[in-house]
DNA sequence: TCTTTTTTTGAATACGTATTCAAAAATAAA
DNA sequence: TTTATTTTTGAATACGTATTCAAAAAAAGA
């Protein structure tokens, strides 16, 4: 009963659905041949401006579209490109994609969107990439399998890691300098008077996640801080207060919370809340990626800008090179962004 | 200087570019016709096993995978659907993304995903999706002009519109019963004895606005009363506390806001406690879409839940069919939902 | 004017698959 | 065994475009 179907047929008439024009009808209309038909689709120069006329003209007559299929046939040119991402629900992420689209719809190319729930896509994920010829591949927040990552160097197809890296996979990847980050996090949370410290962290063995805690480890360990305590998460608001609630019960005297996403942090300020405490008097938390919500006042919390726009910018870049340019050597690019100071993080002095 | 580039190039030796193989490739090593080995790769079950295992082995040797371009020019399939999303930052469409490729996927076709920022898609953003012969488009959060719309219906594309709905446009459509829902949200309003009423809307001429205003309007008239505010949004979390601004330097009497989506909410209670007011105590506050969001204790949002899975599940039923089956009539699903009640709306007897 | 050069054009072909149709092979029936 | 029937196979073709190549037309030069 709760959610009932309210069913309403439309009478519709459908225009007979005839069959797709193609370059043959356009030429019988215009009277030339399909050869020059095809020229004037595909930007040809040569071609006088009365036939052109006359088949544009015949064309717009038909609704006439060239088939992309028979073209890439042809062409080996698909303007298509796959971007494999996991974690859409996560609003960095969604910011992620519509940021790509925007780039690469301008440049003429076509997203075809994969989701998927493994930290390493599989090789079945992908191949329908590649019986789609796609020209190139973009990853957000995930790996390759090896032979997933084979399959692609094997079909020539450019692909981009995008907030991950691994040395294994030799492909182009766009990233933060998490150790550079999580260092300056650490740093600044020393000097502001912290005694007691926690990483709540993402899967262990992503790159994002190590980077982040061996820079923070580091400057602790420098400065032989030794009271660290390291949270398991999986970068999700629930394994964030889930964490955050785990710390408090063992845990009373944590002044500060590094977390490894904002997302993770939204969590942990919810559930640091619940329980009483508040932020930043008891607890300061210092998130990672400075998503939309991270500045809304409820949460007001300090954390690193990963510099969105330029980081897609530069993946665009790479993929684009890749996919010209014959024999681009996989690059890497390292960006730094910076810490943005709100009000979940207080002086303990 | 903020986000210098590091690049490292990485040596990396390309397997020779080699040219994909074909059918003929694998045929010629199998010792059979290429017909045989497109039957195999075709699901044909006329193929003696002895060949069959052959085929299989020359073409696991040369990582053969079959051109989904050549065969959708041939079979007239090219198992591909355009998503055409507005606001895919809206949490509630993230969602929708996910579901919509997770079901689909699983029934083998491929999304092309297209962000567009009108309220009406245009056709120069779906003759892409025209040239790629895709078997159907869903729409999310957003109409198509008649001229697309023409277009689709000429090339026999399936469509769907998700969460809006049109008489003039005549294609499939899946969304909430807005009218009644916001009726049943106002009778909730009235009965708790709320005074001073709000609506926060989405773009006007959205039918989501207009059937959630009409409803609720239609419950206050029911009762004669008057006191009802209208401020413009655009289903943002900007646009929600900037009218939560506007309404309290205009109003000081307003006790309940009833918000046309929950991101508006979210944006509507963090302005409402700036400014010193609490929620529920002092404003009682309603939202929409009920999003992962609106449970977090900070906001612990009262909301009207739209059965998002089941929402999705009948659009691309409705498109299947439409896909599948030669003349059927477009077909509208209306589903109810239900009310969520947590902490934002408190009693005022 | 005629010749040479350049531009425009169409016929033919290739891209990589699925499918038709008739022949060949295998199987069943007699 | 021979004949009838079924299954398996390959040659040929179609899908709709871009491109090559040579011919035709137009333009330029003499």
């Amino acid at each position: 009963m709760k959610n009932d179907y309210v069913f309403m047929a439309i009478d519709q008439t459908k225009p007979d659905a005839r069959k797709n024009y193609t370059s043959e009808d356009v030429a019988a209309i215009a009277g030339v041949s399909q050869s020059t038909v095809s020229r004037v689709f595909a930007g040809n120069t040569n071609v006088s401006e009365k036939k052109r006329k006359k088949i544009l003209a015949a064309a717009a007559k038909l609704d006439y579209k060239p088939n992309a299929h028979a073209r890439s046939l042809i062409t080996r040119k698909t303007m298509m490109i796959g971007i494999v991402m996991r974690n859409i629900r996560n609003p960095f992420y969604s910011a992620v994609l519509e940021i790509f689209h925007n780039r690469l719809s301008a440049k003429g190319y076509h997203l075809i969107f994969i989701n998927s729930e493994n930290e390493e896509i599989q090789e079945s994920e992908i191949t329908k990439l590649l019986e789609y010829n796609v020209e190139g591949v973009i990853i957000t927040d995930a790996l390759l399998s090896s032979s997933a990552s084979k399959s692609l160097r094997r079909y020539g197809i450019a692909v981009v890691l995008f907030n991950r890296y691994t040395e294994e996979l030799e492909s182009s990847a766009v990233f933060c300098d998490n150790y550079m980050a999580a260092k300056q996090i650490a740093t600044y949370l020393v000097e502001m008077g912290h005694k007691s410290f926690a990483f709540i962290s993402g899967p262990s063995d992503t790159s994002t996640t190590i980077d982040r805690l061996k820079g923070f480890k580091e400057v602790l360990d420098e400065r032989k801080i030794t009271d660290l305590t390291i949270e398991p998460g999986n970068y999700t608001y629930e394994s964030g207060s889930r964490a955050a609630r785990e710390l408090m019960t063992r845990n009373k005297d944590i002044d500060c919370i590094f977390c490894g996403n904002d997302i993770i942090a939204l969590g942990v300020m919810d559930a640091i809340r619940t329980s009483g405490l508040r932020i930043p008097e008891d607890v300061s938390v210092v998130g990672f990626d400075n998503i939309r919500m991270s500045e809304w006042p409820s949460y007001s919390l300090t954390t690193w800008e990963q510099p969105l726009e330029e980081m897609v910018d530069s993946a665009v870049e790479l993929m684009l090179k890749e996919i010209d340019e014959e024999d681009t050597p996989s690059q890497v690019v390292m960006m730094k962004g910076h810490l943005v100071l709100r009000n979940s993080v207080r002086s303990r002095r």
